[in-house]
RNA sequence: GCGCUCGUAGCUCAUUUGGAUAGAGCAUCGGCCUUCUAAGCCGAGGGUAGCAGGUUCGAAUCCUGCCGGGCGCACCA
């Protein structure tokens, strides 16, 4: 119906333009707005507005005139010049009744559009597998598989991908701090690394292996602190008195592999896999499945970094300096040159995300979605240099930032911190207060909007969610559908004349949005849109049924009214899934 | 210090990408259950959109400068 009016308006200047009544060097970009307020029709267009200048005449008198010159459609029943110089359109109470017909008969596929030729990878989550997913990771998760199951409505290959960090240094601590708690358990005592891995998992770890290898990995505790840094002190005011942590647990690392020899990998491994199957179970219970699970080691051990090396240094973008191989950066807008190889011959974490990158590319993908944490926003420049350097593809990264979640609880700030274990999971949140509050809550706001996480309002006063607005919705629909077996949908779609109240026009009105929506939400990587527009439909889906009798003597009418809230269900239903959120039929 | 980002009702957030009188929920107050689920509906109060300029027919939205919060500025990951 928009395009209907905007090629309407095109017409109208195109033919104004012939006549040589606008200057025909410019080209207007004509764009049909939704009326907030029902006084100004049912579409607005401010063309009269944009042209007035290079038109050089009034803006109401150049409204009238394109108005003089649209051509006759029999759907829109009145135009007014209104304020400035919109231009309002006024539509048969009829217009919007064909997307009940529609929504009936494509359900789910409803405002989909047909499959293209273009591949998205959306890379999300990604925590590193040091422990259990904490709230913070549950934002982005809900975020990211929902721009997935958006992106996918519009016909496009939605891939999603989790990128496991299973090489670098946080691993080793990991495996450190699984290997000290064994020996905890075999009777060895110590003071555990400050900066060590302190949560309760641990110990399950230590424990699985003790259970499978027994006395396996035990050594001499003197040994496994031989020539360690002492470990960091703190007095009470937090003031650091002596030692270094950072050096002390890198000793207890390297005294680790050398005493473990290839019993480290083990030890390492079975950390590795535990709290990777962990992660796992927890997304699939919170409805997420990935395409794919990218490891970074194996992205070292196929020589994919030293790939990526060899194609930025062939094209020049790369130089020494200090025994260091660096990047060029600089060249490409980042604010600072980029260590890839360190002087000790490591590479970087840097050097890991450029090569896997250009990976993503090389495995086809049109757009790159990164979806981040907003504490790695200074990361971003230098990934689309590195993009821009490798392939000259730096459009095709995007990355949206999550913002941060802050958990309340008593009316304080809950301190979380994943080394000393003092977090609250994603399990836990989703024990509390379900899958769908939990997922509804996460992506009903703009990610780039801090979040405030009250858990004692989530947790005490669930019913509150607006989450249940909708699903209440969907139920009530399906309530009345249950009063009654015998009506006809085939009839109540000729009969939809009889829908001739204001609240039947804004259901109708609100369901023709929802394609419109869904394209907006996807291509704007912004799910919220999709949220807020399912509350909206449930805000004017209840006041109807608060307003009138569906079920009622005249049949024409009763099948017109359950055609139409047919409708709503459908659209509470598909709506509610792209969320990953379940729609029950009774609550 | 430099950079990024956010600032909207008492609280939590929207505002369809620059549109008309800035809207919801919670909280407060007042109405609606002998009719399809009251987890609902209807109404009232509550605003200098951080502040000050600028851009234009029009700014919460764009540009500049302040103020305030968050985050980032490693041969860590």
């Amino acid at each position: 119906m928009k395009d209907n009016i905007k090629n309407l308006v095109s017409q109208a200047v195109a033919t104004l333009q012939q006549q040589e009544q606008l200057p025909d060097d410019i080209q207007p970009n004509i764009i049909i707005e939704n009326t907030r307020d029902p006084k100004h029709g049912d579409f607005a267009c401010n063309i009269a507005m944009m042209l007035a200048k290079p038109a050089k005449r009034n803006p109401r008198e150049l409204a009238q005139l394109i108005i003089d010159h649209l051509p006759k459609n029999s759907q829109v029943t009145k135009m007014e010049i209104a304020g400035p110089g919109f231009i309002n359109f006024f539509l048969a109470d009829d217009a919007y009744q064909t997307v009940i017909a529609d929504v009936l008969k494509q359900q789910q596929q409803f405002g989909h559009h047909p499959k293209q030729d273009k591949k998205y990878l959306i890379e999300f989550v990604s925590a590193n597998p040091t422990g259990p997913l904490h709230v913070g990771h549950g934002r982005g998760a809900a975020y990211g598989d929902c721009i997935a199951n958006l992106l996918a409505t519009q016909g496009v290959t939605a891939d999603r991908e989790y990128y496991v960090n299973d090489a670098g240094r946080q691993m080793a601590i990991l495996a450190a701090s699984v290997w000290l708690r064994y020996l905890e358990l075999q009777g060895a005592e110590f003071d555990f690394p400050v900066n060590g891995y302190k949560g309760e998992y641990i110990y399950d770890i230590a424990k699985a292996l003790q259970k499978t290898y027994n006395t396996q990995f035990v050594r001499d505790i003197n040994t496994v602190f031989a020539d360690v840094p002492a470990d960091e002190v703190k007095n009470d005011k937090g003031d650091v008195l002596s030692g270094d942590k950072e050096a002390h647990i890198d000793g207890v690392i390297a005294n680790a592999k050398q005493l473990l020899g290839d019993d480290y990998r083990v030890v390492f491994d079975t950390g590795l896999q535990d709290i990777l199957s962990d992660i796992k179970q927890d997304l699939a219970e919170y409805r997420i499945e990935f395409d794919c699970w990218f490891s970074e080691k194996q992205l070292m051990d196929n020589g994919a970094i030293d790939h990526c090396i060899d194609v930025l240094t062939k094209a020049g973008h790369m130089f020494e300096q200090e025994g260091a191989l660096w990047f060029k950066a600089t060249a490409f807008g980042d604010e600072k040159d980029r260590v890839v190889k360190r002087a000790n011959g490591q590479t970087t974490y840097f050097a890991s995300d450029i090569a896997y990158h250009l990976n993503k590319l090389e495995r086809g993908y049109d757009v790159v979605v990164d979806v981040l944490g907003a504490d790695h926003h200074g990361y971003v420049p230098r990934l689309k240099a590195g993009m821009q350097a490798m392939a000259n593809r730096e459009d095709a990264l995007t990355v949206p930032l999550v913002q941060f979640v802050s958990l309340y609880r008593g009316g304080k700030k809950v301190q979380m911190s994943t080394r000393s274990g003092s977090f609250i999971t994603l399990r836990e949140l989703r024990e509390e207060i379900g899958n769908d509050a939990a997922r509804f809550f996460y992506v009903m706001r703009k990610i780039d909007q801090a979040m405030d996480f009250d858990l004692d309002l989530a947790k005490s006063k669930s019913n509150e969610n607006p989450v249940y607005y909708i699903q209440y919705a969907h139920a009530r629909v399906c309530s009345v559908l249950r009063q009654i077996n015998d009506w006809s949908q085939d009839n109540g779609l000729q009969q939809l004349n009889c829908l001739t109240e204001v609240h039947e026009k804004d259901l109708c009105k609100r369901l023709a949005q929802y394609s419109e929506l869904l394209s907006n939400a996807a291509f704007n990587y912004d799910p919220h849109l999709l949220a807020n527009y399912l509350r909206e439909l449930a805000n004017d889906f209840h006041s109807y049924y608060n307003h009138h009798q569906f079920l009622v003597d005249d049949v024409n009418i009763r099948d017109a009214r359950l055609c139409l809230i047919t409708a709503c269900k459908q659209i509470f239903a598909n709506g509610l899934q792209l969320l990953g959120v379940t729609a029950p039929d009774q609550m």
